[in-house]
DNA sequence: CTCAGTGCAAAGGATTTGCATGCCG
DNA sequence: CGGCATGCAAATCCTTTGCACTGAG
């Protein structure tokens, strides 16, 4: 992650007219140092006493403020990681067993072809494509 | 859709001891005609007169057997369509602004090379791939 | 002082479940 | 006929919201 994090974090929420609290340098600390995308329960589970309706407030600032992603996997919880552009452009490996997500980066091959066809279908239609996601989906370690 | 789409529902179905019933047959049919995933809403609006929960307990069944597959978007609804094994093998454009999904193909070289990568990451990692999703987030040429 | 941020508790809403009824197999 | 599927209504549970309080600028 890179040094100037914060100060990265602090121009976008300026730009959307919101402060960079206490509460939000939290959870940009907690979801740098995660290695992968985490829900609410593990947020509020990481012990740093926050309160959950601040928790989901605050992810849902920092995800309007283009700092934080929002991650659907399979089970009943949303999670939440920091936006690719603050870290690197990388695809998940979702369990369809219990949920839990594992990123993992794809070959540039893959990628270049990726992009070759998000073009295709750009050109194509009327939809205007921000990002994409390429995610696998199966059996983990442990649950397998 | 094939013709003999019914015969092969039933099948699956059987395997996991569950009927074919007429409300099922119902919800293949209308997942089979649709051009796009469909939302529970979608489905009870699309009058049928189906009660509520029994669409969610069949949607679920259906799933379970590997007919329906459920297919998270944006917006708050999960969407439903036919397993690809029964229709055939595509991505999805999902509007970020309105949820909408639609349909489409990848070339045979995206596929190709997605195929790759899924195999070098299944073989490098605990992970067993069960299926992939590739899909853009954008705006759909409504909400653009 | 002011006003956004916070925490608590209550509300919201998609989804699930309990239970009585009806119908398929 | 028996048991699963169905429908209705109530319960669940993640998430959002109302409101009063606190703290930063």
């Amino acid at each position: 992650m890179p040094a100037d994090l914060h100060a990265t974090v602090a121009g976008r929420l300026r730009l959307v007219d919101q402060r960079y609290t206490r509460q939000r340098r939290i959870l940009v600390d907690l979801l740098a140092s995660a290695s992968q995308p985490l829900s609410i329960p593990d947020v509020l589970a990481l012990g740093a006493h926050l309160a959950q309706s601040s928790v989901y407030r605050n992810l849902g600032v920092l995800t309007q403020a283009g700092v934080v992603h929002r991650v659907v996997t399979t089970d009943d919880f949303a999670r939440y990681e920091l936006a690719e552009d603050l870290t690197h452009h990388h695809h998940h490996l979702i369990c369809s067993s219990c949920g839990a997500v594992a990123d993992f980066t794809a070959s540039p091959q893959v990628e270049r072809s990726v992009a070759r066809a998000i073009a295709e279908v750009a050109s194509s239609t009327g939809f205007a494509p921000e990002h994409h996601r390429l995610d696998l989906i199966g059996t983990c370690a442990t649950c397998g």
